[in-house]
Order: structure tokens, then C-alpha cells, then sequence
DNA sequence: CAGCATGCTGTACGTATGTATAGGCTGCTC
DNA sequence: GAGCAGCCTATACATACGTACAGCATGCTG
């Protein structure tokens, strides 16, 4: 499905940005590199993009409006649990993954903005829970750590031995209810998102 | 204390590259801009190092033999509490601290040694505890999640209105305390690491 | 004092990279 | 069919980068 032959040249381009400056990082993509990916010529990239940063930019954009509608659509069907709404962010294709943990690292304004708005929803979501630190900190802390396991996605796949850590969706899931307090998240979440997990394996199985 | 006039031109040249490679990333990082840091003449930089890469692998050694002399030295202590352990790692210095998040992104050795070596501490220190999921990848997840907060430290102390995290230190105990559940940490634990953020808090008002 | 190793610098070279420019091809409009 | 706009390429250029090399000062050794 992705890299389709289809994509206009312009959209082709984006995508083999996204996938570059994920895997090599900002400064380590090259303005050729992209234009080999996407099967054009280094002109082209310019021509429709300007400048790298403009490329760059292009990238957060796109980023930033695939968070978004993803957010957007999870509110609109009224299940903005916390966690079917990271899934969803999980289930991203993988460039725009992978570009969002390095953006995250490399500190684009795309990357600060979704970090922003993921503490706020977290916020929001967690309500008025009692704790040792007010909920503010305690969103960007659940916030900074969910976000680790992105950015560090490299690593647990290794440790995992499986190719992508999106093959490993539940197994993941079960243990970061493991290890995430059923306190902090509003009541009967927690058995929520566990017959959530059930089902979607059983999906799989069939 | 650090960046001190007293240390060799070669450990300088090294505690400024740990910098550069930490705050621009290892590809964006130059030469040149770690010679200018250190005050010295790039030329020197090959003098001691060779190459760039030789440059990083020397980083990626002291980063390692950092970590591995701090853990020794809880290890002896006899209080290798996994909290306070991770408190050594957060008590680092900044350029060690920036070096290793970035390491860990750009997939360096040393770093993913350092985090294989401390999902094998974690899942020790964390025994038979039930769960969903095994004790392997719940501590996997749990140290992606740990090591979250040092990654995204940009973020966090962004939110936080802070310099930098470790300002911080009590503040985001707390809130892991907050987040993490008291399940999976050994018993009295939780208790052990309240009290220690008290004290510690009572040290520093003095 | 001659010889030499060590730490350090200045200069130079080849290359990769971002970017600018000129031009070609296709398909549409009048 | 002439003209033109949009998509695309080839070539060229200035810059920044990693690296090589020659040389200078200092201090130690015989």
C-alpha cells in the first residue's frame, strides 16, 4: 500500500522525505537521497519543495494534519480513550512514524506541537486523580514516557525480535498495563482496553 | 565544574563532542563546530581521534564506562533500587545525558547496549511479579517508558518551564511514582522511594 | 647538545551537499 | 497549430565538510 506508483510525484517525494529524515534523521538526509527514494530527479525535489527546510516543513504539515484527523475521528466516534487513541497513532504507516520520533528528537515545531497536545488531551483525560504530583506534571511524565516506546521503537523491536513493533501490538499493550498504574486512569478503563486487546487478537486469528 | 581549563586538550575535544553530537545530532554534528567548542584546532581533533567516527566510537566508550561504573557503584552500595539507579543515570552530566538520548535515536552501540544492559537489571530487580504480560517484555517496556523521559527531556522541561530536567529531579519522581504501577515494583519499594524524594528535598532547602 | 617523540596548528584537497539556472516534454486552450 | 502552463531533467556552482599533510614548539632522553 504505501510507495504506490500512484501517488502524484509530489505526494511520492513527501514520502520518501518522511521515511529519510525518520531513518537518517534531519541532518542526515540528503536532498538526493529523497529524490532516489521517490524515483525522481533532485531537481524535482526542489521544484516542488523549495528549499530542504522547506521539505522539512512540508513533512510537519503532513505529520501534524495525519495527528489531527486521527484524534479528530477518534473523538467523533466518542472513544477517545487514551489508549485506542495511541493505538491509532501506532497503526500510522511507518514512515510517518518514523519520522515523528525523529522530529521529536531533532525538536521540529510539528513534533513540540503534538507532544503539546497529547499532554493537554492526557490532562484532560486523566481528570482528578489524587497523586504525589499535580496532574499537569503527571500528564507530561504518562506523556514523555507512552511517546518512549516510539521513539525508542528501534530498541524494542531488537529486544523483541520482531521487524516492526507494530507486530507487536499486543503483547506491547499488555505490558504497558503492566506497568502503567490502573489508578491514574479513569475507572474501568483498564478491563476496557483489556477485552480490547482480547478481541483484536482474536480478529487476527481468524 | 564541567568544561574546565584543567582538563587535557583530549578530554575537552571529547566533552565537546559529547555535546555537539548531543545537541545537533551525530550526522549534524562537525568537526570543525567540536573544535571551535573545545577551543582547538580541528586538525587536532584528527590528531587524537582520526576520524569523526573514531571520534564517536571514543564517546560511545566513555558514555558506556560511565554507565557501567555508576551502576557498579550502586551495585556495591547494595542499594541497586532501580530508582535510585536511574536517579545516577538523570545526576549525569548534561553533555553524557544529551549524547546518550541521541545515541539511542541514532542506534550507536554503546547505546543499545546500555539499554539491553538495563532491560537485563530491570527484569531481575523486577523478580516474578504477575501480569498480563511476561516479565521479559514488561521490562522492556518499562525501560523504553523510563528512558522516555530522558529522550524527550527537551519536551518535558519545555512544559515544565524548566533549563533542564534535572531541575526538576523531585518533581518528576513524584509524578513516575504517580504513573508507574505499584504492582510491578519489589514491596515497600514505592514506600523506599517516597521517603528518599522527601529527604532529598529537605537537603536541598538547607 | 643532538635526536626525537608529543601535542598542536595552518593549509590544502577531494568530495558531497544544497541550490540556482536553463531547457525539454506533454497536454491543454484559443 | 501556435502558444503556454505545469511537470520534470541535466548541468553547473558555491559552500561546507572530512581528511591528508607538512611543519612548528616543547620537553624529554641519550
Amino acid at each position: 500500500m504505501p510507495h504506490s506508483d500512484d501517488l502524484t510525484a509530489r505526494a511520492r517525494i513527501r514520502d520518501a522525505a518522511l521515511a529519510e529524515f525518520g531513518t537518517q534523521g534531519i541532518a542526515g538526509a540528503t536532498i538526493r537521497g529523497i529524490a532516489k527514494r521517490a524515483g525522481v530527479s533532485p531537481a524535482l525535489v526542489q521544484h516542488h519543495f523549495g528549499t530542504k527546510e522547506g521539505l522539512r516543513a512540508a513533512c510537519d504539515d503532513h505529520v501534524l494534519e495525519y495527528y489531527r484527523s486521527t484524534t479528530e475521528t477518534a473523538f467523533e466516534r466518542g472513544h477517545i480513550s487514551d489508549s485506542s487513541f495511541l493505538a491509532k497513532i501506532y497503526d500510522s504507516s511507518q514512515p510517518v512514524l518514523d519520522y515523528l520520533a525523529r522530529a521529536l528528537v531533532d525538536g521540529t515545531p510539528a513534533a513540540a506541537t503534538v507532544f503539546d497536545e497529547m499532554v493537554n488531551l492526557t490532562e484532560r483525560y486523566f481528570a482528578d486523580r489524587p497523586g504525589l504530583a499535580d496532574a499537569r506534571t503527571r500528564a507530561i511524565v504518562y506523556t514523555s514516557m507512552r511517546l518512549g516506546g516510539l521513539v525508542l521503537h528501534q530498541h524494542v523491536a531488537r529486544l523483541l525480535d520482531v521487524e516492526s513493533i507494530t507486530d507487536a501490538g499486543p503483547q506491547l499493550g499488555r505490558a504497558t498495563l503492566d506497568v502503567v498504574s490502573p489508578d491514574i486512569l479513569p475507572d474501568g478503563v483498564a478491563d476496557q482496553i483489556r477485552k480490547a486487546l482480547d478481541n483484536y487478537e482474536k480478529e487476527e486469528d481468524r
